[in-house]
DNA sequence: TATATAAATTAGGCATGCCTAATTTTGAAG
DNA sequence: CTTCAAAATTAGGCATGCCTAATTTATATA
């Protein structure tokens, strides 16, 4: 077995690797709350584990065997977060926090019940998949992320970052969970609100708080208009 | 908040001076299962933090502080034991080793969810007591160890000791449950194995083994001869 | 191409907890 | 009262992970 600290280390680094392609040290320092040279460090010795691979200046890339462990972090993560909504009602702006711990020390066997008792889900309170036990996660919808929609679009909320719990209150109370009916009304221009309707109700929301949104099933009104805003909205690198 | 180390330490002290009023360093080593060195450098650090008090070459006692802490591992532990067994339906002789690790990790908030889905129990699967929210133990019924009974009486299993898997599905076995009727029909002398009866079903069980089954309500067959072998059969010091 | 700046790394430390070997203390038996 | 064995402690180390300060590297821009 490897330790709580490999175990989050693997995860921040599978976590930050399907955003960018090359993991840089800041990035997981960053995530993890530590200095960079710890990062550095602790990466060295990733490494001579063969957990991953570690290009001098130039970032860090999971093995086969990293990915493996952040996998299993990750199934544990999002199996924990439902199960502790559906079977304990925790909220879901609270899940986040305490599968954080869990996921360490939970054993396969209670896992497994869980997952039983759960109905063999495929993903969690955020619309995460949760990846099979033997690491693989179902092919991903398409999605497009909130703030990339025009007004007159519609679709589905399909998942909603799960890092922030005052976010995902507010997300919430308006009624923003995966599988909600979403329908763009308005979009005001460089990062403006966004008005939308959810549920038929009517809300605006900053064009930041839309990138933390992922919409599926999309329709566009008016297929031109793909994409035009993309540069601006997108956290490019 | 104290590490988890700080936490195991109260936890096993406490659990210690119930049976004798100076905890020793050598008990806490084997306990813990870590050499006499460490114990006295930890223990050293928690008197420091007024959690105990030590005496050198004399043992050690917890302040009130940290039997609080104990205690709140303590119900941590039982209330976890009894969840995943009840929740989860893992069988009782796994739930220990689960909850020793749980305990360090969950929060109050998701406790009082499981204590409220348990209907606020007050003893756990091996029968003994949880303690409340704020550290208090209710009052122990009187219990005799099995080993001190003779041929004749009979009672109900208040109580088993849950730290040996095996030992617990073994008396699984024999329908040994807290709660279960049981009468002594023979007991071989020397620490010789004692049949009982337990459900109606007869079963033979060694003396040693009788040591970690409590029993309340004892009627005795013949008041005369309680506490004849207690010298023999009790652990002493 | 030279250079400034951001990012990463090296250097040197600290805290926690664990270990073995050596020494000291206690307390029981002669 | 001496002696001795068990228990406890001190001495000296090790591994893990974290830190700050100083240095090196990469790279974008003048």
């Amino acid at each position: 077995m490897c330790s709580q600290t490999t175990q989050d280390y693997l995860k921040a680094i599978y976590e930050l690797s399907e955003r960018s392609d090359r993991v840089m040290t800041k990035d997981i320092a960053a995530k993890l709350k530590v200095s960079p040279p710890s990062v550095t460090e602790t990466v060295r010795k990733l490494a001579a584990k063969k957990l991953l691979v570690h290009k001098p200046y130039r970032g860090v890339r999971l093995t086969k065997a990293g990915e493996k462990i952040a996998l299993e972090m990750i199934r544990h993560h999002r199996l924990i977060e439902l199960y502790l909504q559906e079977a304990l009602g925790i909220p879901w702006d609270k899940v986040h926090e305490e599968a954080d711990r869990w996921e360490h020390f939970i054993s396969e066997d209670v896992e497994d019940r869980m997952d039983e008792k759960l109905g063999f889900p495929t993903v969690d309170p955020h619309g995460a998949q949760i990846p099979t036990r033997d690491g693989v996660l179902l092919l991903r919808r398409k999605c497009e992320t909130l703030s990339n929609l025009a007004a007159g679009d519609s679709g589905v909320v399909a998942e909603v970052s799960d890092h922030d719990s005052e976010m995902l209150q507010y997300l919430g109370e308006k009624g923003m969970f995966p599988g909600a009916a979403i329908t763009v009304k308005n979009v005001e221009p460089f990062d403006g609100p966004i008005t939308v309707t959810v549920n038929g109700r009517k809300h605006s929301i900053g064009g930041g708080i839309a990138q933390h949104v992922s919409v599926t099933d999309v329709r566009k009104a008016d297929t031109r208009k793909t994409d035009v805003r993309k540069a601006a909205g997108g956290g490019g690198r």
